[in-house]
DNA sequence: GTAGGGCCTAACGTCGCGTCAGGGTCAAGA
DNA sequence: TCTTGACCCTGACGCGACGTTAGGCCCTAC
């Protein structure tokens, strides 16, 4: 560790194909402090240092702003490996999004070949911005080849439309209540906000997949985790994102005590 | 065309995945104008705007500026399938380098796993904001499966780190040089910046490819096009993305006659 | 006829840097 | 030894692409 040269920030910035503005940037906020200094005040960066910038720069690739690359990376901290696949995992989604997109600009070309209009239902696929149900289903596509998964494929695909509507309002719903409860100041470990985990936790059992108490609070994780959730919910309240993961892992406990 | 129903901002939103102050903000600078409004002004969309809409936003996923789009868009609307065709390459070329990225983390498990320190050098692998040496090699690669390309990736994949330096310098002397006539309000189609294009035809025939003055045009088209070659090109003076192009132009035309 | 959801414009806020401005540092050559 | 040019430092303002109120009109539904 820490066997090699010290590299100062114009070396790092062409290395990582970055700007020094954006080291001191990093810098500025406490997402990358470099972990030296010379004498004359100059920034040093050692081996560990270009690994985190590799990290930030992959999460701010796919779309990750840099307050929550900082908790990912904090998170990460304690298990570089499971880190590292679940990098790995989210650049996997993005290339099925993105041959997602292309079969679409395919459908787009034959469409204009024909001279027909395409479907304006399926014009968009990959391409939104979040669509949280659809995500949801994705979600635990990263659980693996799970018996789970299967069994939502097999169930989602019949929903319409108007199913997929219903159900995402169901599902905000529920979210809406649990901000109001946050806004009241009830306590996340309180009975309303667990009895409010218990139904969302029944909403995905019912519509998705069967879904544990446990594999519901491993799902929670992703939550506060991935950027496009966590717009969703802070739109709903500042700090619901962290609340609902709170409520889920509470009503965890009661429901295996 | 247009047999289909009108929508408002709301539905096109949620078909769409986006915001209403997106539409909202697209319309305001003229980058997509509903093409209605009702008797109380609201905003009606036909099909053709939503077609309009997907590209939008298919572009910026890949990271284009609002501006770039428009005149993507402007430049596209003559030929709908070619543009759909560059679009469809453009996602591929995204596939390609998320693919070079999951390489990276393997061997970022790989050297974990071994608990060795990685290559500084080949950490960021298809991290790079924007290597300019690199892209101009992916760029001939659009250019299909040429002969042209083969023998730039045969040429290419001898040089090591030092030189790419120096052949990175010697371009970009050349663009230092064009920015200096653009900055005296020297003509683009004048002698001295006609020279200094086909110095750069000969810098990329020498270092690349055989580059004929045709395709020296075909390939500085894109240079208009590209955010990641604009962000370069205006650093070094507003406008000279343009001026370089059609400086090129006139040297096409210069030694065609 | 009024309540609720959707639409309008206007205008300020935010995030991730880009881009000076003003000034030390350091290795190389005259 | 002195100077020159490349590189480093810390502010601090600017910008693109929206997010987010704020204040008010429209419209369907009970």
């Amino acid at each position: 560790m820490g066997t090699r040269q010290l590299h100062t920030v114009g070396e790092v910035a062409s290395l990582a194909g970055v700007t020094v503005r954006t080291l001191h940037h990093y810098d500025r906020i406490g997402l990358l402090v470099p972990s030296g200094r010379s004498e004359s005040g100059y920034r040093l960066y050692a081996y560990a240092d270009l690994e985190r910038l590799r990290e930030i720069r992959l999460l701010r690739e796919l779309g990750f702003g840099l307050d929550a690359i900082g908790r990912l990376l904090d998170v990460a901290a304690y298990d570089r490996r499971s880190a590292l696949v679940a990098q790995r995992d989210l650049l996997v989604e993005r290339l099925e999004r993105t041959q997602r997109i292309i079969r679409g600009v395919d459908r787009a070309l034959k469409a204009t070949a024909e001279g027909k209009e395409m479907d304006e239902t399926e014009m968009f696929e990959g391409l939104e911005e979040f669509d949280h149900t659809r995500y949801e289903a994705e979600v635990e596509q990263r659980w693996g080849d799970s018996e789970a998964y299967k069994e939502s494929k097999r169930r989602t695909s019949g929903y319409g439309k108007a199913d997929w509507t219903r159900i995402k309002k169901e599902g905000d719903a529920v979210f809406a209540r649990l901000a109001e409860l946050l806004a009241r100041g009830a306590r996340a470990d309180g009975r309303e906000a667990m009895d409010l985990a218990e139904e969302h936790r029944r909403h995905i059992d019912r519509w998705f997949y069967p879904c544990s108490p446990g594999l519901h609070r491993q799902v929670a994780a992703l939550y506060t985790a991935d950027p496009r959730f966590e717009a969703y919910f802070e739109k709903h309240g500042s700090g619901l994102a962290g609340y609902v993961q709170e409520a889920i892992r509470a009503n965890e406990v009661r429901s295996t005590s």
